[in-house]
DNA sequence: CAGAAATCCACATACGTATTCAAACTATGC
DNA sequence: GCATAGTTTGAATACGTATGTGGATTTCTG
């Protein structure tokens, strides 16, 4: 047998057709009990396995999806956002349990990644993550929905968009993060992380915690917003910049544990304590986040649940069910980087 | 347009016949300048793709890799090994550049990963990653080189064993850290990992550890030798036999830092001081290593060559190129959890 | 200006599978 | 013993692309 076995092989060892070798291995009924058996039996003695690429050729989708990973080009290399890195757990497990095969891609966000794996027929569907600027690939999503394409984006939620969205609660988590350090007596609290609308995540984290401010008739200081993208050295700079600027503060929420590890190491260099002078307190519970000194408090997203939640969505979607945007909870997680209790 | 369009739908368009389609899209000389501009202008405009499988089946290959991770079931479930996670990088962005897809699966060491994607043509080549019992997949192995598929596997490296391995230098890399501890005068060095032969890459260390010991005239007590799988439960449980064993010791060798950040956390559960009381060394240079109080040295494993010594040895071998076993440097990075300096 | 070379393209076909349709065969009933 | 229904199989074909081969047209050469 010079390359691999076809159903072809297969038949003609069976003494039958290769159109009955083929129903037979799909379990199709109108073939006999009989000869599937020998059919099998000799399949499994070939080590045959069906030529996906001629099947899905023949059959018109691939039982695959695809994860985009988009992301900007980010200066400190030191790879991929962690919390992003855990969901990918989530969604290949998830994928396995409904019998689909996960194609990855890192993208670039400037790059043409909105058109390619569906229509190249790689993949049934897309799953889309990635932080950035809003801006830069909303008409991006809209051509895909233009086209058709089946894909559930990871993000900010919002009536209007282009497609389906899923994402936790940033509002709610934003507001919960905040009434934590409200209710452990800060008064002055500092937000790092861009609050823009280029930033449509961070920033309803950064509009949840001015509105449980709000709650308690402080108005936030809004100089005590402080841009930084997701990242650690980005933190770190944001809170030198924080701390030189001279506003005082004594509690700080950073829009991602990224960040806030950042923050932290800016902090200690500065000689102060947390959680004593300043409380810090996070967003995600990345791996990390139980690890650093002290343990960081911070704002779980599930990304279990959100990982069968995208799956789920975009299979929906090629089943040609309609997907809502959805909203996952998020959850708080007390460590000790805001004080103890 | 019903669906999507296809080559014979843009020659149509161009008014020539779909062989001079392809030919143009990829390029091929005997197709005039001009009918190529023609035909590319049009297909911009259909927004067509070429169909993979269809050009698969055609070409006999997919210009995909799988990445096949196989873990044994781990009883806490904070998901992925986190230095495969960080290889994980590595490898999708050499993948991109070499123009390569990556699939990836994770599958129970005990399943039957071995005979799936190559034979059914889903990808050309196969990266294995994991850590496990080896015994348990030397067969799976055989079975693989038996059958021509193309494979590296991420390792152990050592003569004789089925198909090709590229692994780091543990057995270096357990000199070196030892070395470390006896530089900074410790000399009863605990080791926690399971050095027995099921773990080959834990075990080359544990013999790195032993041969650095032995050339200072000291003799390793096997007492100080814990048996833990790569988990940081693991790490926890084998720190808390150590010290419950009443055999004295100065100084932990950690077969991984996941092990090394559990370890660490018995440590402090039972007041003893790092790197005081207790000198910690760990092995891989995960993120997290440098997130822990005391930050944790370690032996660096560069999962950023490895990720293209991987992929380019698949390449390699899908070539028909022979690829030789190769072992990769490890490199000791300094941090606080043995002491200054 | 005839013949040869060069250029450009179309026809036919193959990749391996899955399905439609029709045919063959078996069993059943009158 | 023959028609009928039921069961099982085979022949033909389509999925969309890529390429070997040969034909048509143009360009070059002596």
């Amino acid at each position: 047998m010079a390359g691999k076995a076809t159903s072809f092989d297969i038949a003609q060892l069976a003494g039958v057709s290769q159109p009955t070798v083929s129903r037979a291995l799909r379990g199709s009924p109108t073939v006999s009990e009989q000869t599937r058996l020998r059919i099998e039996a000799i399949a499994q003695q070939l080590n045959y396995k069906v030529d996906k690429n001629a099947s899905n050729l023949r059959l018109q989708e691939t039982r695959t999806l695809a994860l985009l990973f988009f992301e900007e080009p980010s200066p400190d290399d030191n790879g991929i956002n962690p919390f992003f890195l855990s969901m990918l757990g989530s969604l290949t497990r998830t994928c396995a349990q409904r019998g689909y095969d996960l194609l990855i891609s890192f993208q670039q966000l400037s790059s043409n990644w909105h058109v390619d794996y569906e229509d190249s027929r790689k993949a049934d569907g897309i799953i889309l993550l990635g932080y950035g600027d809003y801006e830069l690939y909303r008409a991006k999503l809209e051509q895909l929905v233009e086209q058709g394409t089946h894909f559930v984006r990871w993000g900010f939620a919002q009536e209007g968009q282009p497609g389906t969205t899923i994402g936790c609660d940033n509002f709610r988590g934003g507001v919960d993060a905040a009434r934590h350090l409200l209710q452990h007596g800060r008064r002055k609290i500092a937000f790092l992380g861009d609050a823009s609308s280029h930033y449509p995540e961070f920033q309803d984290r950064y509009r949840g915690s001015c509105e449980a401010q709000g709650g308690e008739g402080i108005i936030a200081n809004p100089k005590l917003q402080i841009d930084a993208l997701n990242a650690q050295d980005a933190g770190y700079d944001a809170a030198i910049q924080l701390i030189d600027g001279g506003e005082p503060f004594d509690a700080i929420f950073a829009a991602s544990d990224t960040i806030a590890i950042g923050a932290m190491r800016a902090l200690r260099e500065r000689g102060l304590d947390v959680p004593g002078d300043v409380a810090v307190i996070g967003f995600d519970d990345i791996p990390a986040a139980s690890l650093t000194h002290p343990p960081l408090t911070t704002i779980q997203q599930d990304y279990r649940q959100a990982g069968e939640a995208l799956v789920d969505g975009v299979l929906k979607q090629i089943r040609n069910e309609s997907v809502p945007t959805a909203v996952l909870p998020a959850r708080l997680i007390i460590r000790k980087s805001c004080g103890s209790h």
